[in-house]
DNA sequence: GTAAAAAAAGCTGTTTTCACCCTATACTAA
DNA sequence: TTAGTATAGGGTGAAAACAGCTTTTTTTAC
């Protein structure tokens, strides 16, 4: 069975880590190099003088322009283009950070050779490769992304209905009268939910109420 | 070599499949089922009457205390315990949902028996077990929660961001200062915006925005 | 280089929102 | 009974938001 050798680029800024690279992938005969580039901004410059790349390894510190805005900028244009995050860091947060920008994969430059080679070509088919090192974090990522999430907040059925119409164009004298109540009396239940809610503005309430999902739009 | 029988319970409104798979795992010899429940009041109920399990089985639909409560009870009064779900839902909203909630992997219930045990093993030593179905899922989570790049209606790149900023319980004074221009160019902004939305307030201007998908929180 | 256009900043009001005081009623529990 | 608590209503002053218009600076086009 023959496949396509896997189209790449490699962006680094490490001149003799990236053409050694270069030259290690040639020689599995599964990965044609197209180009290189320094940092991000040399990739744009050099992106249209070559076939679109299929998967690019990407580093993350780089000067001029870095591995986060490099990642955006190439799933803004070239969504297509499958990006493999290439570094030696192996915190939660350049791993995290990059994966949010857009990669598909995060893969440590202490990988052996034959890792690398599977995730470029796994990357490339499916889009997505993830492997232990990554899926913990990630895990670990949503789970802690919520903090004051479930903390149900007791509302009673008044200051719901007010709550609600707080997500409009109206003024609190309308919402008194369509509530039937003075202005004072919605005063008492603007404040009661700010301190619930922890805000200091109608606005700030209402992107609130909406995270937690308390009023549907 | 011989490792200790991983201790397990299972919750599940299914009399019938948490029998059978009971003693299904039963006989693998490697994992010993404590107890069952028939949902997470049950549990909480049973618990205290058996040695605390190393993981449990967790069903997400379930009557009176659904898996995500019984998942997030259990991770607020027994971190220690890991919570596997085990589901035939195999969409993208129960597995984030179950993954939040606390559990620390996600099994369909059309596994083979040998990838559950296996599961479960895994879960018990290393308190998370992703597979294929689940890492793919928590990545494209993480990379759809924040930004939404597209501008449909024509704003500039700077309305745009003073947009986002307006979702928040930021005054205009702290947004002008946050994108280092005077409150007035802001107020210029303000202004042009309520046009274009047809609102008369920040909260008009807020929801608008969220519901056209412009800004996302 | 200059004119037009766009963006940024300024000025002056009015309205709304916000913060912090307060009273009255009615229901509940020690 | 009396204290506590939830709900409705009241008043004032300050801060923020809103509205409309003018001027300066920067960008862009010719």
């Amino acid at each position: 069975m023959h496949t396509e050798k896997v189209n790449i680029a490699i962006v680094d800024d490490h001149t003799l880590f990236r053409q050694g690279l270069a030259h290690l992938l040639t020689e599995s005969n599964e990965i044609n190099v197209l180009f290189d580039a320094d940092n991000g901004a040399d990739m744009i410059k050099k992106l249209p003088l070559y076939p679109l790349p299929d998967v690019i390894l990407m580093d993350i510190t780089m000067p001029v322009m870095d591995g986060y805005e490099s990642t955006k900028w190439i799933k803004a244009n070239h969504p297509g283009i499958n990006v493999l995050a290439l570094s030696m860091f192996e915190e939660d947060k350049p791993i995290i950070g990059m994966l949010k920008s857009g990669a598909g994969g995060y893969m440590l430059k202490q990988s052996k050779a034959g890792d690398l080679v599977s995730a470029i070509k796994g990357i490339a088919k499916q889009s997505i490769y993830i492997n232990e090192l990554v899926s913990g974090k990630l895990l670990r990522n949503i789970q802690n992304n919520q903090p004051a999430k479930n903390t149900p907040i007791g509302l009673n059925p008044n200051e719901l209905k007010f709550l609600e119409l707080c997500c409009s164009d109206l003024t609190y004298k309308q919402i008194a009268d369509m509530m039937n109540l003075s202005p004072h009396t919605i005063d008492n239940y603007r404040e009661a939910l700010f301190q619930k809610f922890e805000v200091k503005s109608r606005t700030g309430l209402v992107i609130s109420a909406l995270k937690n999902e308390l009023i549907k739009i």
